[in-house]
DNA sequence: AGATAAATGAAAACGTTTGTCAATTATTGG
DNA sequence: CCAATAATTGACAAACGTTTTCATTTATCT
């Protein structure tokens, strides 16, 4: 999503468009990887050294609650912000090497729209992990 | 998985089988729903008034990482774990009041043949979390 | 039963997130 | 442009969730 699109959406949903968010925002549209809050803030504080950390834990749950960055569960202790990619995808795993794949085409549409009927839920998004072993990694324990 | 076979894991992987992680074990079983660390405290404390809250995350990590316990990152702060049922499921998770339902059927073999011969790989588990509200959290989300 | 290393529980350290509040500032309208 | 207004900010502290530390206890093995 475009920086400036996010400015107006903030703008359109009665929010102020202050510094303080717009430096947020780019630091978090010229991050590729999802960054935690306090990572972020680390990162903002060399574009706006006077910002305040909690300013970036409001800005980020505001961005977060209108749909315009998206918020990770990576099962740490912390949640992960990062830009809305342009395209959905879902990771495949390597248990040896720790290699991650991103793969498009999870077609998992039949499965949700089976759940949406059973549960009445609304759904958002989903996180689909595959775990297993790379080519080279499931050689050598076959080897061992 | 029944009591007895979680306990014998537990042996089988090198750790001792204490009366606190029994107790653990049992008031995981008992329950039906995904409870936090914290909440699973309170419970255990009435069958072991003496145990520590330490004990339990000690406790819930073993489980969880021998893969004898299942962990749900549900967008709150804090994990939650349930017991691991005899077959795999996935995760529904509400963004607006954290409940976890769990589904069965997820029917990712195509994909999973797809990927193994796209890019190699031995896959081994996945890990399928759907994000979204319930119905009474999707009507709050409407009306304000 | 005795030796040994793992596990426990209390307290404290640590990181994350939210609440409070006076001072600042973006926005609106004249 | 200026003044009025209400949202936002940042410092501080409080509330959580989780991990570390360490002396004491205890499960396990011989
Ligand atoms: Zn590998
Ligand atoms: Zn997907
Ligand atoms: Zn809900
Ligand atoms: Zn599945």
């Amino acid at each position: 999503m475009p920086f400036d699109d996010i400015a107006a959406a903030l703008r359109r949903a009665g929010h102020r468009v202050t510094p303080q968010r717009l430096a947020i925002i780019r630091t978090v549209l010229a991050s590729e990887e999802h960054l935690t809050p306090g990572a972020l803030y680390e990162k903002v504080r060399r574009m706006d050294p006077e910002i305040g950390e909690v300013t970036v834990y409001r800005t980020l749950n505001i961005l977060s609650e209108l749909g315009l960055v998206c918020m990770v569960h990576t099962g740490e202790n912390a949640h992960s912000f990062v830009s809305r990619p342009p395209e959905h995808h879902d990771h495949l795993i390597c248990s040896g090497c720790g290699k991650v794949i991103n793969f498009t085409g999870c077609n998992i549409d039949a499965l949700e729209k089976r759940l949406v009927s059973e549960t009445g839920f609304t759904i958002e998004e989903h996180r689909l992990d595959l775990f297993g072993r790379c080519h080279e990694c499931a050689a050598v324990t076959a080897r061992g």
